[in-house]
DNA sequence: CTTGTACCCTGACCGC
DNA sequence: TGCGGTCAGGGTACAA
């Protein structure tokens, strides 16, 4: 999924255009766009004639709350899910998809002012969960402390990581140690507090907590700035790219000169994903 | 409890 | 041109 200053940028974006908007129908184009499976029917029935009040953020979940009792459309769009709102002018959204290419729509929401918000999601790992207030308030729990928060700090990464023997590569994935980060900006964060991704998260030292902390929210800041990373599959509403791609010190740069000391930044395979480090300079 | 692996799905790309 | 293998920014179920 875009990680969290991506889905921060969608937000943005969708917030801009759909808070007050009311939702009048709902198409879904595969039954396995539902995040707990099941049947199709309820979820479209229960959306019909929805406003949506506010847009939010958890993580790297989009939370559509809804009128009048505040349920929750929870959004994910992991890898390749994207969306786009479609002018009143264009109700079909057919011009709208061919000039951004959208070409694997899962879902789409009719709007009452003739608006059309578009889901596409290739290979539709991405998905929606209806819920009560309740339940989202329960599943949101689980997460982790927000990392951007202003009151977000040092120890709470550090109580986050805890005593484990995992990496702190992969720990930082962990969606219950601290919300909203993925494998670029776990990457980034490393190589920029100078601590090597195989290191057992739990033993880290103070001094490394306070770097990786500063680090983190340092990269994700910026990151959110350049309205997130565009490498392959991600986009923010309407196709919009990001910059912050131009930015990364490590990400993807296997064989070019670190930044920092000159030596190849290497790749390693983690929880089956990569991972881009200074094999010098991050001990 | 923690940790590691397989899997969901499709498309782009690379080497042969 | 075609084919097979690999990879992709995520999350979850399940096993050990």
């Amino acid at each position: 999924m875009p990680e969290l200053p991506e889905v921060e940028t969608i937000r943005r974006d969708l917030a801009a255009v759909l808070e007050g908007a009311t939702i009048v129908s709902v198409r879904l184009h595969h039954d396995d766009i539902l995040l707990d499976g099941g049947p199709t029917a309820p979820f479209t029935a229960a959306l019909a004639g929805r406003r949506i009040d506010a847009l939010e953020r958890r993580g790297k979940n989009l939370a559509f709350r809804l009128g009048p009792d505040g349920d929750v459309l929870q959004a994910q769009v992991r890898m390749t899910g994207r969306f786009a709102v479609a002018p009143a002018a264009d109700p079909s959204g057919k011009r709208l998809r061919a000039k951004i290419g959208f070409s694997h729509i899962a879902a789409e929401f009719e709007l009452a002012d003739g608006r059309l918000l578009l889901y596409d999601d290739v290979r539709r790992l991405g998905g929606f969960r209806l819920q009560s207030a309740a339940e989202w308030a329960a599943r949101e729990a689980g997460l982790g402390p927000e990392p951007l928060a202003d009151d977000y700090r040092a120890a709470d990464l550090a109580a986050g990581l805890g005593r484990g023997r995992a990496p702190v590569k992969n720990a930082l994935l962990d969606q219950r140690r601290v919300a909203g980060i993925g494998n670029i900006y776990a990457s980034e964060a490393l190589f920029r507090a100078r601590i090597d991704p195989r290191r057992p998260a739990g033993e880290l030292s103070g001094d490394q907590h306070r770097r990786l902390h500063r680090a983190l929210r340092a990269v994700l800041r910026e990151a959110l700035e350049g309205e997130g990373t565009s490498l392959r599959d991600y986009r923010a509403v309407n196709g919009r790219s990001g910059r912050f791609q131009e930015r990364l010190r490590a990400y993807g740069r296997e064989g070019e000169p670190c930044p920092r000391c000159g030596t190849p930044i290497e790749r390693l395979v983690q929880a089956g994903r990569s991972t881009f480090f200074c094999p010098a300079c991050q001990a």
